[in-house]
Parts: structure tokens; sequence; C-alpha cells
DNA sequence: ACTATTTCGTCATGGCGGTTTACAAATTAG
DNA sequence: CTAATTTGTAAACCGCCATGACGAAATAGT
């Protein structure tokens, strides 16, 4: 059982869904909603200028959707301009939740978002899950997830559905961890070790903080690549809104991009991949720190008290990532780069030597390079909204299961 | 006045048009016409179970596409299965054409394209255009289209559309050459210089060769890297079925990823592009040859004949690609990696080392690397096709027009 | 040969969804 | 206090596809 993936859309009336009045009126359920959902509190004219529609087949939409619990009426809009005021629609706080989980390498976290975008509930747990085995892993994880639903429904929320961020690789069925280093887990079915009454989703930390980035970050473009790390490198590609995930999901590989083509040789079974630079052990061994818990807090202290061998073993990381980029920019041409996860900590030491290796690299203006405002917290809430952006995108599959 | 893009599309109903039955109708009027184009001959009760809808709504949609002189009744069916034989329904040989038109280095080539996609009219002229000026240039190439049309015209066919490939970066309005390094045009808006009576939309020749890759290649995959060369090296990326342009239209930029950082440097700012390992005038050097005419050509005749040098030229071409790709295939996880172009005809020496450098730097299966089979016809081919397309994805906007 | 069966294309009917038109309600402008 | 403007709803209408029935044209069985 699973969501919907935000992904890129195919191209063209291939093969897509017949078209019948059914599936017009699904869709422009999904606008009607959408767009109260995006402008806040909306009369039903407002909509219907918005998208087009007439204010009559609006004001049935909305009928429709007032009473499947996703919109609501708050009464009357305060009137600034002439004319009968509208009646305020806003998107309902007591609808469907969003349940957002993260398994991390030393934390898991799980948190409840209503349809209005707010964190309604919330739960963390400090774990070293460092080559803990999936089963007892996601046994704590269920606990967490049971006590934040049991407290969104104290609220009156239901929830639509469950997606959960692994730092690893996940197959394209969106259940299916391929590959995670960190955890040391491969091709685990988190769906049949997490059997549950809503649908569930599965992806890469670094998609769902790329998601986050997309949805919640202010100003953020249409296309970017989203850079996060944890011990690998991961990278994100936003490409017209949607997620590029790859043939079989492995999309975004950034650390294994050769940046010195006979450079030190990579588990990969390549040569001088970026994560041989800039990955967090090459990073620690080259800061002469050594691994342990919070290995991110740790190069990120010693730096701001000016151990300067720690800066420059972040300065070297910096450059290699910035070649590692000018390649991926050069094939991708983004809006931006945004730095995200953990690296967002550590972007005051890597920036400076990451985009004047951009820079020198690129002919025109060089594509600007930002930090992520959500930091670590990107990839839970990214798994939260996607669940809602389900909703969002088809109120009408929503409707029946409530 | 522009054609449509081909794109990756934007994902979700963030601010897509409203949907009413009209477009309902012309979704359907697309579906039935492309089906019809992909699968051959086919009876209305096929159409109708290919697609979803009921018999009695593909016989009004058809009726409407053959009232366009888009579809044609071809008679009963032969028999063969139990039950009244079907009408035959076929795209129209007699409707639009689509004008396809490439300006090369050293030649120009305009082609027509019936629905049926097969090519009726043709016109070549071999001639030096580097360093020349646009304007004659494109008089030049006007006289090409002209003749094309003319002979189009005659055989019933009416023009729905020109679409130009040029060697060079194209801005997203379809319209304007950025760049063209080997012509030394910038920002040449071709529109300008090109009114026409019917739709213009100028692309990369890179672009287009993938969508003829796309569209005519044989069990091509959905997601794919085209890589094609002439004196600078560009891909196309074909994602979802859609190609990857990037925000300005300058995505698929191979030849400046960083191949070795600290190489020689690229007149693009960088260090160690790409280019500077495998474009062609850095393998005419490596392999002691002049620049002159028909540059591939000589190096495969060598190559073909033996000469040692050349063929280390093409080998290390070939590693240096091989490495680049490396990055691209991780960063994109495509199906599948394709040389066109002019590197079709190099690949049996480019091949070897490229798959090796792939192979090597791969951890699971390597991505699967293949040379298309329309080779340098490709971009024309593109051009022309993707016209023909623009009717099969919206036949509605073509009637009106007819 | 003749009938039963199957499939095709079409027609009439109906339901559904958005548009159009009209109107009452609620506000501002003069 | 009236005119103008805007909102939301209701009724009539139109377009589009679905449904069901029917004649046409083939095969299968007797």
């Amino acid at each position: 059982m699973t969501a919907p993936l935000h992904d890129t859309h195919p191209a063209g009336p291939g093969r897509s869904l017949p078209d019948t009045q059914q599936g017009m009126r699904r869709r422009n359920l999904a606008r009607v909603l959408h767009t109260v959902s995006a402008e806040g509190p909306l009369s039903r004219a407002a909509v219907a200028s918005r998208i087009g529609l007439t204010r009559a087949a609006v004001s049935s939409l909305v009928d429709e959707l007032i009473r499947s619990g996703l919109l609501e009426e708050l009464g009357p809009e305060r009137p600034g301009r002439v004319g009968r005021p509208g009646s305020a629609l806003a998107v309902s706080g007591h609808g469907p939740a969003g349940i957002g989980a993260e398994i991390g390498v030393d934390h898991l976290a799980v948190c409840a978002v209503d349809l209005r975008g707010r964190v309604r509930a919330r739960a963390e747990r400090h774990v070293a899950n460092r080559g803990r085995a999936p089963g007892p892993v996601i046994e704590e994880l269920t606990e967490l997830v049971h006590r934040v639903v049991a407290e969104a429904q104290g609220e009156g929320l239901w929830p639509a559905g469950l997606a959960v961020a692994v730092p690893g690789l996940v197959a394209r069925d969106a259940s299916t961890v391929v590959r995670a280093p960190n955890l040391d887990w491969h091709d685990t079915d988190l769906g049949a070790l997490l059997p549950s009454a809503y649908p569930l989703t599965v992806d890469n930390e670094a998609n769902f903080g790329a998601l986050a980035e997309l949805w919640l970050g202010d100003a953020t473009p249409h296309d970017f690549l989203h850079v996060s790390a944890e011990i690998g490198i991961g990278a994100a590609l936003v490409v017209a809104g949607g997620l590029l995930r790859g043939t079989r999901g492995f999309a975004g590989e950034l650390g294994h991009v050769p940046v010195q083509p006979e450079g030190p040789p990579c588990p990969c079974g390549g040569r001088g991949c970026l994560e041989q630079y800039a990955g967090e052990e090459a990073v620690l061994r080259a800061a002469g720190l050594e691994l342990g818990e919070d290995r991110v807090g740790l190069l990120a202290g010693r730096a701001a008290d000016g151990d300067e061998d720690v800066r420059r073993a972040l300065r070297e990381a910096g450059a290699a990532l910035g070649v590692a980029l000018t390649g991926a920019v050069n094939l991708l041409d983004p809006e931006s780069v945004v730095l995200g996860g953990a690296l967002s900590g550590l972007a005051p030491w890597l920036l400076p030597s990451l985009e004047a290796e951009l820079d020198r690299r690129t002919a025109g203006p060089a594509c600007p390079v930002s930090v992520s405002r959500l930091g670590p917290e990107g990839p839970l809430l990214g798994a939260a909204h996607s669940v809602i952006r389900g909703v969002l995108d088809d109120p009408a599959a929503v409707a029946e299961r409530a």
C-alpha cells in the first residue's frame, strides 16, 4: 500500500488514464483544495477567479470538500472593498494528519502534521541504530508512531498515511530499503515490518529533505539540487517541482561522482569519488578526529573554536564538493543548490571554498548556493508533508476513507 | 510563436489549467490519435478498449478527427476472428507535415515528415557555416525550407510547424540561440530572422537527437542520457519520457563536467573539463591531425585503417567520457546511455575504454551503453517529428488552423 | 444451407459536471 | 437613502461520456 510519490511527471498523453467526467471532478476538487491551502483563507469567488472556474462550480466543489471535512467555513470576511463580503474558507485543522517518521543513525523521530501544515504532535528518541537489526528498530519506531497518532487523534485528527525517511537507497516501490550503509541494512522491506492501517511510503532522507525545502522553504525555486549528508553524501534532484528518482530510484548519488579520477579507491569500486574527500569519515580523518557520536556537532564546535586542522579539512571538503557540484550544475542547470541536512550546520566553513570552486569553473554567473533554513528538521517535515500533499493532490481518494 | 516543448512535466495540480469539458474532449482526441498513431491500423472498438472509453465515445471522437483530416478510414479489416470486422483507422498521409531543419557546421538540411512518420520531402546542401553571419545562413535555409514545403504540398500535405536544430545552446523561449561556438553566433533570435506562417521551434541538436531516439529508436528506454558531439560535447537528458532542459535551457553541458580538477584550462573558465580530453579539437590534436572539413570522417577513416595514434587518442577520449558519464549516471540513474550524432561513427574505438571506465567505477551492474541507430540523422528527424508530436498531443489546436 | 453466436458501429437515452443567467443578500459610494 | 458592486445560490442549459438496444457482418455449429 503506497501513497503518491511526487515525482517528475511523464510527458504527453502516452498511455494515461481515460478522461472521464469523474476524473475531471477529482482534479477540480484538488485544484480548489490546493488553492485554498496555498493562499490562505479565501472566498469561493476568489478561488473561482484564481482557478478559472465559475463561482457556481466552485460552490459545488467547496460543498463537497466541506462535507469531507477537508475545508472549513470561517465566517464572513472583514470587508475592505465594495460589495458583499465573501465567506472565508480555510483548510480544516481537524481533518487528516500526515505522519512523518525518521530513522537516523542515532535517533528516531515521528511527527504529525495537519492540513494547515502545522506540527500537531511529536516524539523523539535518542537511539544508537548503527548496525542494529531492522526488526527492533522498527518495533521502537512503531511505538513512537502509536504515541504520536494517539496524540493527534486526541486533537481530532485522523492519520492519512505514514512516510518514513531513511538514510539509504530506497527502491521505486517506496517500501524496500535497498542499501543503508550507516545502518548496515540491505534489501529490507519495511512494508512487511510496518504493517499499518494507513498507506506507507518509504524514501531517502535526502529526497524528503528536498521536498520539505520545496514546500516549506521561503522563495524556493522550482528546480534545484538539494545536497545532504550523514555519512554518505546524497543529493536530491528537484526538476519542475517534482523529484527526479531515476530508473531504479538511485538518482542523486553525488557521493560517488568522480572528483579525482585516480584518487583513493572507494568501496563502490571507483576511485576518487567525492565521498573520499567530503564524506564524514574522510573529513574526520583529515581533521585528525575519531568517529563517535554526534560527529557533525563535534566538527562544527571545533571549527567554531578556531581549530585550524578542522577548518582546513572542511575547506578542502568544500572544494571537493564544489568540483562535483560543478559537474552536476553543468548537467542539470538548476536554479540553485541548497545545502541541507547535516551539511547546513557546517555551511559556514564549507561554503567559501565550495562557492569559490563553483565560481571559478563557471563561465557566466555561477549557480547560487544557499543553506536550508530547515536544517536537520527537513527530512522529518518533508515526510509528514508528503502525506499531506497526497491528500491535497487527490482529496477524493481520502474522502472515501475518511 | 512557439510549439510545444516535450518537456518533463511539472508535478501536481499546482497552477494548471481549469478542467472543463472542452479540455476533456481535447485530451481524449489526443488519446485516440496517439493510440492509432502508435499501434497501426486499429478499429474503433480496439481503440476504445485500449484507452478505456466506450465505443460510442470513440466513434464520436474519431468522426471529429476524420473531419479534421487527421485520421483516415481504410475500409473493413481482414477478419480472422469471429464477429463483424471493424473498419480500420489509420493516421492520415495527407494531413499536416512537420518540417524539420538542421543547421550544421558544414551543412544545411530540411525535411518534411507526415503523421505516419515517413519522410516525404527532403533537401540538403553542403555549406561551410563556420563563422558565417546568421543572416545569410538563415536566408539559405529559408530557401531550402520553401523547396521542401512546396514539395510536401505537392503531395497533399500542409506544414504544421517548423523546428530547427542548431549546434548550440538555446534559451527556453525556443527561439533564441544563446551561444553556438561552432558558428560563432551569440544571442541570435531566429524567431525574428525566420518569420514564418507556421509555429517555429528552435532547439539544441542534442535535444532533438535524443527525442528522435526516444520516438524512433527501437526498444528505447523511457529514461536515458543521449550524448552527442560536434565540436563541443552535448548531452540531452530524457527523464520520464520528456526532456530535462534546466532553468535556462542549458542542461546537458557534459562537455564542461570536470574530469581532472587541475587539468588544462578551458575557455569556459574551468580546468580539466571533459571537452579538453574528448572534444573534437583535443582529440585531433592528440592524434596529430589538423582541423579541417569532415573531421569525424577523417578520424573514423584513420582509425579503421589502423592508425595507432588516432586509435590511442580515441581510446583516451573514451576513457575521459567514461569518467564524466560515471558522474552523470550516479546523479541521474538512467536506464541507459546512448551515443548519438557524430559520436556514433566513432563508437567502435570509443566504446571499449568508455565502458571499461564506467564498469570499473560502478558497484552493481553498470549502466548499459548503446549506439544510436539513427546516427547523424537523429537531430533532423527529431526536429521534424517534434512538430508531428505536437499535433498528436493536441489535435484540436491543429484542426482549428487546418 | 441455415441458425446461433460474436463483434462492430451507431443511435437514443440518461447522468454528471460546468456554464449561463437570474436573483437575493450584504457591503460601500455618493 | 439610493445606486453600484460583489458574493453566493438556484434553475435552466449544454456538452460529454456511459448505458443499453439494435442492425450489420463475420464465424461456428448443426
